[in-house]
DNA sequence: ACGACGTATCGACATCTATCTATGCATAGG
DNA sequence: CCTATGCATAGATAGATGTCGATACGTCGT
């Protein structure tokens, strides 16, 4: 998975008929969420009390090896859905609302 | 992809933790939304004047060979997100808005 | 300076996906 | 009836994806 920031690129999908370079954006954007394991990091980011997490500290409840952890986060973070942040030896991510909200837009009615 | 009916199933991922069950089934239902030309496809429909489209109105306007666009009706169908309806040698489809709701609200922050 | 620890990257592998051509099935229309 | 048409299924194939173990790279604490 190689996927390019998502931008506010479009209209909704339900409200306007969807150009073909929109769609591929797009589709691009849903497939970095259709993934059980990065919404359950997408998930345990965004509801942690800080607002941020440690990827140290998801790992084992995601239950994958870290490398794996390691890999889902990279491509979260590649879309832009999350923001990595080193401190340290440590690697801290938080939800980037805005990005999140141009796939839920896109999916007005 | 054989993906099953998107149910209602959870609360937005960004406000609770999100369950393993329901992540599965909440990144099926994005994975059927993770493609070109399933969204064109939904975005046709959705803006269809008749609220519905016959599947063979569309192979042209995808550009896709007539069984690659049957297939992709069939998993948006299987899905729920598309509703089929067979008319004589015709088959019409329509959006069911409340599948994709589903999908939309669980990106609700 | 050194060893322990947190992360990212690499390489390999099994599985899944999108796509096509060919084919089958049912209906519409003469 | 018979034929053309719309649609779905089957089989095959190239490419993408998730996963892991091994490894490399930085940083912290001693």
């Amino acid at each position: 998975m190689d996927v390019k920031v998502i931008e506010a690129c479009c209209d909704p999908v339900l409200t306007e008929p969807l150009a073909e370079a929109e769609a591929g954006e797009l589709a691009a954007g849903f497939k970095v969420l259709a993934d059980p394991i990065r919404l359950r990091l997408l998930s345990l980011i965004a509801n942690a009390p800080a607002g941020e997490l440690c990827a140290c500290d998801v790992v084992d409840t995601i239950g994958r090896s870290q490398p794996t952890v390691s890999h889902h986060l990279s491509i979260l973070a590649g879309a832009g859905l999350l923001v990595r942040e080193q401190r340290g030896k440590w690697a801290y991510f938080r939800v980037e609302p805005d990005r999140v909200g141009v796939l839920r837009d896109a999916l007005t009615i």
